[in-house]
DNA sequence: ACTTAGCACTCGAGAAAGCTGAGTGCCAAT
DNA sequence: ATTGGCACTCAGCTTTCTCGAGTGCTAAGT
C-alpha cells in the first residue's frame, strides 16, 4: 500500500524475473537460480544486491533467514501494472471458450460455462454474477396463475428478456377471472415502464381509487404487496465453479476449509465482487490481497470485470486464485469473455 | 456383498460397539478400549478372540499388524441394517430445519436450502436434484416474446407451477403478429395437455395442415423445432453443499480433489443419485461403498430418499459423506426432511 | 466349554540427532 | 559498480531410538 518506492530499469527487471520464477516453480527464489536462467548475466552477487534493496523496499520477503525471497502483494502489484497486456489468447483457449460458451441458450448457462471455463484456464476459481436487477428494465409481460388456495404463480417477463416467477401468498383467495383480469390492466396499462417507477405507480393509482371500492384494484394491491412485480433477486445468481483447484494451492487444511465455505455463501462472494468491481471502468481488475475485505483471502488475488453489454452492467466475470497465479492469460481470458459477452448478447437480446 | 455371515448376539453387540467407537473417535478400536467402555464388563481377552471372528467374517480389518480394527463397508451395512430407527429428531436440528425451509418461496430454494441443511446437521455434503420433468406435466401457459431479429423468448408455464425460459434462434423472422397467433393458437388448443403426448399431437397436426400452406402452422412448427415447448432440464438442477465438510474428513489431497471436481460436474451427482435412489420405496436408503458406481467415492456413503410429492417424484435430498458419520442422526435427519417436503408441497401446490 | 490373565512379539508414531545444501551477508579485489 | 570468495544459517530430510497400544497364543481358572 501507500507510496510504491520507485524503482529503476535494472531492479524492475530482476523483480519480474523474480515473480515469474515464484509463480512457476512456487519456490522461494535465490540469487543463484536467477542468476543461472537471467538473459543478461549477471552475478549471483549482484543479484543479491539488488534483491536486498527490493526487500527493503518491501518488494520482497524472506520466509526464513536462510532461504530465497518471495514476492510479497507489493511485488504482484507492481509486476501487474508493468505488464503490457498485448498478449493474444492461445488459439487453444480461444476455441475453448468458444466451443464452451456459443451454445449458451440464455444468461444463465452463459454465467455457468464461462466460470467454468474461467477455472479451467486459470486454475483458479472461476466466479461469476448475473446481478441484472430488474430496476431498470422495462415491464413487458406479467402472467398470473391460481395454484391451491391462497396461492399465486406470478410471471413477469422483462423487455429484455429476463424471466423471473415465483409463488405467492396470498391473503385471501384470488377467483381466476380476477387474476386474468389484473394481469390484462397490468399489461395494458404498464407495457413499457421500467419496473421501478412502475411501483411508484401503482401505489399512487391503488391510493386513488381507494375511495370507491374496486376488486380489480384490490386484486392488484394485494400481488403487488406480495412481491408479485419485484424482480429483486432474480438475477442475482452466482456461480462458482473449479474449487477444486484450491486444494492444489492452499497446504493449510483449516484455511481450505474456511475458502469453501466461503465461496459457498453466495452472498459474500457477491460482495466480495461488488467491493471491487461494480466501478464504471471497463479494463479488467486485478486486486492482489483481498484480505481487507475477507480475512481468510490472503494471498489470494481477484481477476474480474464488470460483465456488460452496452453501458448496462448485467453482472460480473472474474477469478480468484493464488497469488502465484498465470496473470497475463488469465487477464487476457477474462478480458476476452467480456468481450465476448457483450458481442454475444448485444446481438441476441 | 455376497452373504453377509449370521453372526451371533455377543458378536453383534460387540461390533456395534466397535463401529460406534470407530465413529466417535477415527482411530482403530482396540480390545483394551473396548473393553473398558463396555457396559457388560467382557475382559479384553474375550473380546479379542470375537474380535477375530469377526475380521475372519469380513467385518473387521486391521490397517497393520499391531493396530485395532477397523469396521469394513460390510460392517458398516450390518450397523445399519441394525439401527431401530425410531430415533427422534433433536429439538435443536428440528428447529433448524424449519426455521431455514419454512420460507422457502419455491421448489428450487427449497432444495438449496435443503442442501445446507442437510450438510450442516450430517457434516457431510448435502445434495439435493430436484428432477421435475415437465414431462408428465400438464401444459398451462405459453408466452413467445420477439426479441432481436429472429430471436424469440419462449416462456412455458405447467400446471403445477414449473416455469421454463429460453431463447430461440428461429431460421427467418416471424413478426409479433404471428408470435401472438402461435401463442394463442396453442394456449386454445393445448391448455392441459401432458407436454410429452403434445409434442406428437403437435407434430401431427403440421403434419396434417402441411398441404395447404397455413403460415400459423409454419410458425408453431419452427417454433417447436427450435425447442420452444421443451422442458427438460428445466428442474433439472443440482445443489451441493457443505463441500468444505470433505477437507476435515479426506486426508488424501489428490482424493480431495477428485471428489471436489466430481461434485462439481452434476450430471455425474444426478446418475451417482438415479444410480441408487430412484427406486419406487420411500425408505431412507443407506449405500455403503459408492465404489462401484464411481471410484474415488470408496469410504463414502450416501444416505438419501426420492423427495416426492404423494405419488411423484419431484427428485431427492440425500447426502454423501465419510463412512464415519452418524448415520442414525442423518438418517433421521433425511426422513425428517423428506416428510416436511411431501407436506410443505402438497399444501401448497 | 468358556473366560481370563500373562507373556512375548510387532510395528507405527513421535522425538531426538545429524546431515545436507541452498541461500544469505559481507568483504576484498577487479 | 561488479564479482568471487568465505563463513554462517537454518528448513527439511534421513536415520535412529524409544515407547506403547495392540495382537495372538497358551495356560490356568470357573
Amino acid at each position: 500500500m501507500s507510496t510504491p518506492p520507485k524503482i529503476g530499469k535494472r531492479e524492475s527487471e530482476i523483480l519480474t524475473a523474480i515473480v515469474e520464477t515464484y509463480i512457476s516453480t512456487g519456490e522461494p527464489v535465490g540469487s543463484r537460480t536467477l542468476a543461472r536462467s537471467n538473459r543478461e548475466s549477471l552475478s549471483a552477487a549482484s543479484i543479491r544486491n539488488v534483491m536486498a534493496d527490493l526487500a527493503d523496499a518491501g518488494f520482497l520477503e524472506q520466509p526464513h533467514t536462510s532461504a530465497g525471497r518471495v514476492p510479497t502483494a507489493q511485488a504482484y502489484r507492481f509486476y501487474v501494472k508493468q505488464l503490457t497486456g498485448e498478449a493474444r489468447l492461445s488459439p487453444a483457449d480461444e476455441s475453448l471458450i468458444q466451443g464452451s460458451l456459443q451454445s449458451s441458450q440464455d444468461l444463465q448457462e452463459f454465467m455457468e460455462r464461462t466460470s467454468h471455463v474461467l477455472s479451467l484456464i486459470s486454475h483458479g476459481v472461476g466466479v461469476t454474477v448475473s446481478s441484472a436487477r430488474g430496476g431498470r428494465n422495462a415491464l413487458e409481460h406479467v402472467y398470473f396463475q391460481r395454484m391451491a388456495d391462497k396461492k399465486v404463480l406470478a410471471v413477469v417477463v422483462t423487455r429484455n428478456g429476463l424471466v423471473r416467477d415465483r409463488v405467492l401468498r396470498m391473503n385471501c383467495d384470488l377467483p381466476i377471472a380476477d387474476l386474468e383480469a389484473a394481469a390484462a390492466y397490468i399489461n395494458q396499462n404498464f407495457r413499457g415502464w421500467e419496473m421501478e417507477s412502475l411501483r411508484n405507480e401503482i401505489a399512487k393509482r391503488v391510493q386513488q381509487e381507494r375511495s370507491e371500492y374496486d376488486r380489480l384494484m384490490a386484486s392488484i394491491e394485494q400481488l403487488y404487496a406480495q412481491g408479485a412485480l419485484a424482480t429483486e433477486g432474480a438475477g442475482q445468481t452466482v456461480y462458482v465453479e473449479g474449487a477444486a483447484n484450491l486444494v492444489i494451492t492452499e497446504q493449510d487444511k483449516e484455511r481450505l476449509r474456511h475458502l469453501l465455505s466461503t465461496l459457498e455463501e453466495k452472498q459474500r462472494v457477491v460482495d466480495l465482487l461488488s467491493a471491487y468491481l461494480d466501478t464504471r471502468q471497463e479494463a479488467v481488475r486485478v486486486v492482489v490481497g483481498l484480505e481487507d475485505t475477507m480475512p481468510h483471502l490472503n494471498n489470494f488475488v481477484l481477476i474480474g470485470t464488470p460483465a456488460r453489454v452496452g453501458d448496462e452492467v448485467m453482472g460480473s466475470l472474474a477469478v480468484i486464485g493464488p497469488t502465484r497465479m498465470d496473470y497475463e492469460h488469465t487477464i487476457t481470458a477474462v478480458s476476452y469473455i467480456a468481450r465476448l459477452f457483450d458481442r454475444y448478447w448485444n446481438e441476441s437480446t
